[in-house]
RNA sequence: GGGCGCAUAGCUCAGUUGGUUAGAGUGCUGCCCUCACAUGGCAGAGGCCGAAGGUUCGAGUCCUUCUGCGCCCACCA
């Protein structure tokens, strides 16, 4: 019952109650509906090991206030949910798990241990799915996919078969990120750099002396050369690393062929120090003469530059480490020492034998591993990689033309940098915890014997024998592939692509039914993400939407700020900056956290955020809470839900009624483009500052009145309605318990729409007359120190046209502003023993007194109004004075001006008067 | 090394295509516990819109340079 609510909001149960009603009802489950146009969001499949963060919570409170929008405005509108299986995170978190008892995933073997991620899986991947739930996401939750799910699988399975069969997928050597702990490939994007402080170890690397001959080239014939280093005078070379430990695979050292300190070493043989193998000095452009001592030393199986080298020069390709980053038989006296070992005891070896030159302080981008931040290790190995050349064509066009659009702008030269840019994909895993490659190996095959096929065969179902010799002995590749290889397909595999072979009619019609389903809702409308995952998942999305769908996969792209702290820092577990989402709503409510993540994230821009920011959106729920409990409680008896009698309004009731007409209109548009905290901001500024602060204590005056209470009823509706995508719980608490209403969800076919018929112009100039001379009473008040609960008496002196203007409200401003006599006239002058201010451009108020205490202080007051006046004119003067302005300015705007001063004139007359009376 | 972004009130930020006297929240000051709300109300103080040039009748808004931050990309070993 309406009086019986308290008079501060408690959101928990009020929460906990509409959670599981939105739960309970189908309301948000979308189906193919002809008559209504569809609109679709696919979720950003957060991780299943995922526990919802901030960015998380500004990432789905867009999203849902977008589809509540939507469904609002009689949209068919589909939120896809789902989780993603994230390989290498979720097999961390379970090995974690069985390392508590000592064991590792080597020890149950893969299937055991593909057990237990299955059974962690199913006990916790759901966690996320439900803190979405809280937060009021109103996803079609029945559709709830999984990248590993059957269905989903197929769709991986088919795009490898498909892409390989295009012979877009290959298997290559390659230098790949390795991380040693996790011991799997990593994409170039799954190893960011970091800048770490390391060292830069000058090493002397001894030129081979031929028995019988001397240093290579005459020494003088250099010495010409002002450069530091004379390798004839001593017999060596000086090359720079940072890694010494890669020198064990040294297979050359490189040189700049135009480098003339080094012009005849070029071919020459080095004993490379430690191993005491033999090396060449090669050419090469791509060194740079400036770093260093510009000479390199070549590792073509352990960093990617070296590996081109050995390529082009034909090298040697020595791995000289073990996938677990431990030295192995090619390190000699070294193996068995783990890298960073190995780099110690080589740096003492050198320094014993006097090759190590000098150690210099050096900054450089090192690899990370994204997910144990261990430092990758460029390996050489064999891995499965997509050609990204012919699928970015399409991609790059769609951006190019508008077909896809990025929010904010400035995202899509980002996008087209990366495209234009794009290198080959590395798709295999070696991990256990993911989709296993369609692919299978023929031993026979492979050993060599046969010409014909290489023993290689992608299929999508395991083949029975070998179509090239028979043999029934095949073994699948026991490499997964990356997870995006997976979530780039979730625009269309979340809609049961690529629907496979149904053998019952029953599946059959289920099959037409999902192919039904796709048709209608794909493309999607707009997917809402991060800006760190453009490349990952954005890009990857939009390239198989074109190559497996034949189109985009969704319009626009709308990409939100980093969430970050006080200090601009990006939030993370790792920093122990973050600010859980949990704890705001359990502190706040859930309201208030998405309205207070939503008015601060202006489009597009980061967010910084501080705990005391969830105040505001507290406070403004409070507020909302209380506005509708003194409504209820005033129309609890009255006719209510009736029409409002149009014909019978006052000035407030047009006022506000042609205010929320606005206010509907900016949210709506603001909306439409995207601009959550802009549409918010004017909601609140409605329902705070005009509703509740001007209309709700006006209304109080006619509080029994019918039309009154019609308009307050009318008004909150509205301002419910408008506020409910960004604020749902407690939105939908209060609207349902207003007379007339049933327990619902705001959810469908509601959005507040223009009224023409409450537009009234006049209505809010002469509102807005009312609320200036409230507020500069208020303010001789408050300077005079006279409390607002004396009455006062106060003249008004105005133009003709709003005298007039004023007859309709002087009662209402005589409440407000508690005068006991109101005089409006259109004389002018000072008015003995009153106190003047400055309503507007040509009304002046006189608050009458007893008598005039201070005079002087008055004329001193009114004299610094005038010179404002008189400032004002004469800027504007100036401008209409010069001719460029009035030739070249828009009319509009020379009218405007010229209007400014004449109102200007008139108020400065006016005000001179009153001047003139003190003198 | 390239690219992008940001500098507006003490703090966190808005400010549409250039056009009245630059806004909000928060904090601060003063007065009010008025029967919806002190998570509230009323009033107030507080800005050379980072610096210097330029374009324009007119610049917080457009251009150039500089300064200070931040982010992304890149194989300087």
């Amino acid at each position: 019952m309406p009086q019986e609510l308290p008079s501060q909001y408690d959101p928990k149960a009020i929460e906990k109650k509409w959670f599981e009603f939105w739960q309970s009802v189908p309301l948000f489950h979308a189906v193919v509906t002809k008559d209504k146009k569809p609109f679709t969001i696919v979720i950003p499949p957060p991780n299943v090991t995922g526990i919802l963060h901030m960015g998380h919570a500004l990432n789905n409170t867009i999203q849902d206030i977008l589809i509540r929008v939507k469904r609002m405005q009689g949209y068919e509108a589909l939120w896809m949910p789902g989780t993603d299986h994230a390989g290498i995170a979720t097999q961390n978190v379970v090995e974690r798990q069985i390392a508590k008892d000592g064991l590792k995933r080597q020890d149950l073997g893969r299937e055991k241990f593909l057990e237990r991620v299955w059974d962690w899986k199913n006990s916790y991947g759901s966690t996320i799915i439900h803190q979405l739930k809280k937060l009021g996401a109103t996803c079609d939750w029945p559709r709830e996919r999984f990248t590993m799910d059957e269905g989903y699988s197929e769709a991986v399975k088919e795009v490898f078969v498909r892409l390989y069969e295009k012979g877009l997928i290959y298997q290559g050597d390659y230098i790949i990120n390795w991380c040693p702990r996790c011991q799997t490939a990593l994409a170039d994007e799954e190893a960011p750099r970091k800048d770490l402080a390391g060292k830069l170890y000058y090493i002397k690397y001894p030129i081979k002396v031929s028995p019988g001959r001397q240093a290579a080239t005459p020494p003088e014939k250099r010495l010409k050369s002002s450069i530091v280093h004379r390798p004839s005078s001593i017999n060596y070379i000086i090359v720079a690393t940072t890694r010494p430990e890669t020198m064990l695979g040294d297979t050359a050292v490189a040189v700049n062929p135009s480098d003339k300190r080094y012009k005849g070493l070029i071919g020459k043989t080095l004993i490379l120090p430690l191993v005491e193998r033999e090396i060449n000095i090669i050419a090469d452009r791509s060194i740079d003469k400036e770093f260093g001592t510009g000479a390199v030393k070549v590792t073509p199986a352990h960093d990617t530059n070296d590996y081109a080298m050995g390529k082009e020069h034909d090298l040697e390709f020595i791995n000289i480490m073990h996938p677990n980053a431990v030295l192995n038989s090619n390190a000699g006296k070294y193996e068995g020492m783990d890298r960073f070992e190995a780099r110690k005891a080589i740096l003492e070896d050198l320094k014993e034998r006097n090759l190590l030159v000098k150690i210099e302080e050096h900054r450089h981008a090192v690899g990370h591993c994204y997910r144990c931040h261990t430092i990758v290790e460029p390996y050489l190995s064999k891995q499965w990689f997509v050609k990204m050349k012919p699928l970015s064509k399409p991609a790059l066009e769609a951006v190019k033309n508008g077909t896809i659009k990025f929010t904010p702008k400035r995202w899509t030269k980002v996008y087209l940098n990366w495209m234009e840019n794009i290198r080959d994909w590395c798709i295999s895993r070696q991990i256990w915890w993911g989709h296993r490659l369609p692919v299978y190996y023929c031993k026979v095959c492979l050993s060599g014997e046969q010409n014909e096929g290489n023993g290689v065969i992608v299929s999508r179902v395991k083949p029975d024998k070998c179509p090239h010799c028979g043999n029934t002995d095949l073994e699948q590749d026991p490499d997964v592939l990356d997870t995006w290889f997976s979530s780039w397909l979730w625009p269309f595999a979340t809609f049961g692509w690529p629907f496979g072979e149904q053998k019952t009619e029953d599946g059959r019609q289920k099959t037409e039914e999902k192919k039904k389903e796709l048709k209608y809702f794909y493309p999607t409308s707009v997917l809402v993400t991060a800006p760190e995952i453009i490349f990952f998942w954005v890009a990857r999305m939009i390239m198989a939407g074109y190559e497996f769908m034949g189109e985009k996969p969704f319009s626009n792209v709308y990409i939100h700020g980093t969430v970050r702290d006080e200090e601009g820092k990006k939030m993370s577990k790792s920093l122990g900056n973050s600010i859980d989402p949990l704890k705001i709503i359990e502190q706040y409510g859930t309201d208030a956290l998405r309205f207070s993540l939503i008015s601060t994230a202006a489009s597009g821009s980061d967010i910084y955020l501080s705990a005391e920011r969830f105040e505001q959106g507290r406070n403004f729920a409070n507020k909302i809470w209380n506005a509708s409990r003194f409504i209820m409680m005033n129309i609890k008896d009255g006719p209510i839900g009736a029409e409002i009698d149009i014909n019978n309004l006052k000035t407030q009731d047009a006022w506000i009624l042609a205010s929320l007409n606005d206010a509907i209109k900016k949210v709506t548009k603001s909306i439409d483009s995207l601009k959550f905290n802009e549409a918010l901001n004017v909601a609140y500024d409605f329902f705070w500052h005009k509703f509740c602060d001007w209309y709700v204590e006006i209304a109080k005056f006619s509080i029994d009145d019918k039309n009154t209470k019609e308009c307050l009823l009318y008004c909150l509706k509205q301002s419910l309605l408008l506020l409910s995508p960004f604020m749902p719980f407690i939105t939908d608490e209060i609207y349902s318990n207003l007379p007339g209403e049933k327990p619902q969800a705001l959810a469908v076919g509601n959005w507040p729409v223009v009224k023409k018929e409450f537009d009234d112009k006049i209505a809010i100039v002469v509102m807005q007359l009312v609320f200036s001379t409230v507020f500069s009473l208020r303010n001789l008040r408050a300077e005079l120190n006279i409390l607002p609960q004396t009455s006062a008496r106060v003249r008004l002196s105005t133009t003709t046209k709003k005298k007039k203007q004023f007859e309709s409200v002087l009662a209402l401003v005589k409440r407000l502003a508690n005068i006991s006599e109101l005089e409006v006239t259109t004389q002018v002058g000072q008015v003995k023993n009153s106190l003047s201010a400055l309503v507007d451009k040509d009304t002046h108020l006189y608050l009458l007194l007893e008598s005039l205490a201070d005079a002087e202080k008055e004329k001193v007051k009114i004299d610094k109004q005038l010179a404002d006046l008189i400032k004002q004119k004469h800027s504007k003067e100036t401008m209409l004075a010069n001719k460029e302005f009035i030739k070249k300015a828009p009319e509009a705007v020379v009218e405007r001006e010229r209007k400014r001063v004449i109102e200007l004139s008139g108020s400065i007359k006016r005000l001179n008067e009153v001047r003139d009376a003190f003198a």
